[in-house]
DNA sequence: GCACATATATGTCAACATCATATAGTAGTT
DNA sequence: AACTACTATATGATGTTGACATATATGTGC
């Protein structure tokens, strides 16, 4: 989400930034995709905004493939490509399959959270 | 969540980084506990962990108050304590009461976010 | 030759989270 | 009087992330 801030003092609208997003997300998204099956960074744009509902960086989006490799969750190879410029074609590791596993749980303990936040502003809001 | 990972060549164990938190996710629940009542940092930090499930650092708790301040939703004075240190108390303002709700609605999103993924997730699993 | 979509990659920078450290008042204990 | 512990606020240092901009290159259609 993003918030623009009015300067109360000046009236004047300064820097935006981020709130409510959930760090690295987009990792799990990516790993969840990569395990029905190898695919490339390009490619990968496209599903996630489909299938994850994420709007991505594109730049942001290669550079986390790369994290991702060095930390041993994928793998990839150069494929050729007649069509267009060649791809790195990114295939999920037995560890990307592990930590897949550990965001699920992650994320679900991040669920509670939220959800037990937001039934306090409802009740809140209802008081 | 706190990650350790494990390197794959020489088995040596590295930087853990965050994972799966919700950016911010301190500031709205800060402003749904001062919803019901004024309070003071250290205050806050012990209603946290009770209410909220939040583990809180107090010192970018502290450092997150004077950013909040600065951003116009919340208001502080100083308190007089004869049982300790005199205490800075922080009082919730209409934008602040604004950007709380604004907070829910991004929370919401975010939760629903985070389903999409997890029944993706499930129904891979169960394939 | 040019624009456009595809495709990968890096430079820069501000904001945030984390950890450590500094300071100080009050109360209880030795 | 010195100490320890708890309460209370605050800042310094640092690494990671996310956002935005920019660079480079290939193939297709006009």
């Amino acid at each position: 989400m993003m918030l623009t801030y009015m300067c109360r003092t000046c009236g004047c609208s300064f820097r935006s930034r981020n709130f409510g997003t959930v760090e690295r997300f987009v990792e799990p998204c990516i790993l969840l995709l990569l395990s029905k099956g190898s695919s490339h960074g390009y490619g990968l744009m496209e599903d996630l905004e489909k299938h994850c509902g994420e709007k991505v960086d594109i730049g942001d989006l290669y550079r986390t493939l790369r994290r991702m490799e060095r930390d041993g969750w994928v793998e990839s190879d150069w494929e050729k490509n007649d069509a267009g410029p060649d791809r790195r074609t990114y295939t999920i590791t037995r560890e990307g399959k592990d930590f897949l596993k550990s965001a699920a749980s992650s994320l679900t303990r991040t669920d509670k959270l939220i959800h037990r936040f937001l039934e306090g502003y409802q009740k809140n809001q209802s008081a």
